[in-house]
RNA sequence: GCGCCUGUAGCUCAGCUGGAUAGAGCAACGGACUUCUAAUCCGUGGGCCGCAGGUUCGAAUCCUGCCAGGCGCGCCA
């Protein structure tokens, strides 16, 4: 309205004066109080094309605004200051009108109607169903949320997906773990393999199998108990590595064959029809296992997709083969080498990339476009992944990808969440998933709550390396800031329940109510939510809504302090509480974004 | 070697599609409860915004180079 109105006069001006175009007057807000409500640069950016000083444009403009009436009923006075600012003072009039209007939003203040394109698919999280949550795949699941909520809100058309990455060897030794540790509890002497996971979970998961299905699989596997022994220490040598590379150290090679998950495969186990069955049973059951825990805990966690989506189905449809073929069929694919090969030199990737290795194995890469070609032909138009940090590596060619599928650039968004070191007594707690060695998200909301675990995995920017220290988590759990804004939403709430009866929200023109600054702050940061939720939006940024939502209480805690709502001059009484209800609306969406609760008493 | 991310107060980090004297929380110190919840408020101290150039009326912000840390660079997933 004012911006509108400002903009009005400037153009009006840049008529009288012959210029081309009016300058834009962008109204900015300034971050301090003594440079006004709103204040403007214009007049020092436009100085050089006027041939004329800033402060004397500055001057000019502060007159032809301060005669415009529209401008003059909303405006307590306008000064020229510093090199050429202009900075505008609001008068009670225009707080009043702007919490009238604020007020009549109702509940869903800042919300943004809903838009039916573009149809917008939100993958992330997306993990091997092998092993617990770790407080990393928290992070992302916090971040991911509450972007999806944020982009709901702010109007766009967006869907959530899990890629469930069953598909592989790493499923394949997680298989063989857990039928490991189910012959063990029949006394069979089967170690869990070298490269598998021994985690105390993969007992549960076992003790889970067995007391479905009993002994049917004990002597299935009997044949890999018996072999194993004198053929582990032969594979040891050899390391599963195909090529002997000599005058390496022995150590070092037993190392990197224990920590490379890309290492051939070195399972000893015999290929016995019954063990194979055996397994392939265990890792089915160990998978659904899995999966149900993880949407038990993440729907704990405040965090629900629309859709799971399986790996293992891509290859066993058929989807995957035929977009293969189609990519050869029309030359974006080449057979070299006995491997296939996708061209995503064509779209800006460092080398091609293969599809089919010369062993006939689909390449990750392969499924990952069988599965990115499913979501298109679903109908959605952007598709947004988060990923770790350590796949960026990934990003080309998956941009190169979806581009050849889609036949555009830019369908394809990849936002990378760096990685969160957990510290513990001030030192870098290294993990390891197979080792069973790792913070769990369940332990961390087991030490600080769901409310403070997503408040604080959103607080800092997702391209910033996250320091978690878990005992500060757990000594300083009372002091984390997310009580701040969860107790302005409280004490507003203790003020609705003491309200005298018949008490209402109104704002009287012309009594002098918000004349404090600790209301006109409140409403100003009020004023600013839309702006804050599209830009949050826009840049994929929820972190700023826990900023804002921080300020926000903060202006409310001072608000509180020194302005009483109860016992208040009625006009002042009815308009305090008219702000309190929006800043209860406005807190509350907030937290909500963010997946936290809000309290009504703490 | 190449690519991506990061370097801001003692600590953890905002601010980065350029604006005035660079902010918050924690930690430290000193104050405020006969009033709607003191999980709060008020005050004090604390900074070559990694370094050096450049663009601009104006740079933490944009460009270049350098330094430091993290991650990645497979016919692994």
């Amino acid at each position: 309205m004012l911006a509108e109105r400002v903009q009005r006069v400037m153009a009006a001006w840049a008529a009288e004066e012959g210029w081309r175009e009016a300058p834009i007057c962008q109204l900015e807000r300034p971050a301090e109080e003594a440079h006004g409500d709103y204040a403007t640069p214009v007049c020092m950016q436009m100085a050089r094309a006027a041939r004329r000083s800033p402060r004397h444009l500055a001057e000019e403009l502060r007159l032809r605004l301060l005669a415009d009436k529209e401008v003059a009923r909303l405006v307590e006075s306008i000064e020229v200051a510093g090199p050429g600012f202009l900075n505008l003072y609001l008068n009670g009039t225009a707080y009043s009108e702007a919490m009238t209007e604020m007020l009549a939003q109702g509940e869903e203040i800042g919300r943004v109607p809903p838009r039916a394109h573009p149809r917008i698919n939100l993958e992330f999280v997306s993990v091997n169903p092998n092993g617990p949550l770790h407080v990393g795949h928290g992070r992302y699941a916090a971040y991911g949320d509450s972007l999806h909520r944020l982009l709901a809100f702010s109007g766009a058309n967006v869907t959530t997906e899990f890629y469930i990455n069953d598909f592989g060897r790493q499923m394949d030794r997680f298989g063989r773990s857990v039928a490991a540790r189910y012959a063990q509890s029949f006394d069979l002497d089967l170690p869990v393999p070298g490269d598998g996971y021994q985690g105390d979970y993969v007992n549960e998961i076992a003790a889970g199998a067995r007391a479905k299905v009993g002994d049917r699989y004990v002597a299935a596997l009997r044949p890999a108990a018996v072999e194993r022994r004198p053929a582990a220490a032969a594979g040891a040598e050899s390391g599963g590595a195909p090529s002997p590379r000599a005058g390496e150290d022995l150590a070092a090679m037993a190392e990197e064959v224990f920590e490379d998950e890309g290492a051939e495969e070195s399972s000893d186990w015999p290929q016995d029809p019954g063990v194979l069955e055996a397994v392939a049973f265990f890792k089915s059951w160990g998978c659904q296992a899995m999966l149900e825990g993880m949407r038990t805990e993440l729907a704990g966690f405040g965090v629900l997709f629309d859709c799971w989506f399986s790996e293992t189905a891509l290859h066993s449809s058929g989807r995957l083969e035929r977009v293969v073929q189609r990519l050869l069929e029309t030359g974006e694919a080449y057979r070299e080498g006995d491997a296939v090969w996708l061209r995503t030199t064509s779209r800006g990737d460092d080398k091609d990339r293969v599809l089919i290795r010369s062993n006939d194995q689909p390449t990750y890469f392969a499924a990952d476009i069988a599965y990115h070609e499913d979501k298109l032909e679903r109908g959605f138009e952007h598709l947004i992944n988060i990923w770790g940090a350590d796949h960026h590596g990934y990003v080309p060619r998956m941009n190169a990808a979806v581009e050849i599928l889609s036949g555009r650039p830019g369908t394809l968004e990849v936002i990378i969440g760096q990685l969160v070191n957990l510290l513990e007594e001030g030192a870098l707690k290294q993990m390891s998933t197979r080792r069973g060695e790792m913070v769990t998200l369940a332990e961390l909301i087991d030490a600080i709550g769901v409310d403070a675990a997503r408040f604080f995995l959103v607080s800092r920017s997702q391209d910033q390396t996250l320091d978690l220290d878990i005992d500060l988590a757990r000594r300083h759990s009372q002091e984390n800031p997310v009580y701040y804004v969860q107790y302005a939403h409280a004490r507003i709430s203790g003020i609705v329940r003491n309200v005298p009866e018949g008490t209402v929200t109104a704002i009287s023109e012309g009594s002098g109510v918000f004349a404090s600054p600790y209301e006109r702050a409140l409403i100003k940061r009020l004023e600013s939510f839309s702006s804050v939720v599209q830009d949050a939006a826009e840049r994929r940024a929820p972190h700023r809504i826990v900023a804002y939502a921080q300020e926000l209480s903060a202006d409310f805690h001072v608000f509180y302090k020194h302005c009483r709502v109860i016992g208040a001059e009625p006009d002042d009484a009815s308009a305090r509480f008219a702000l309190c209800l929006v800043v209860r609306r406005v807190v509350f969406r907030c937290l909500d974004l963010l997946g936290v609760s809000a309290p009504e008493s703490m």
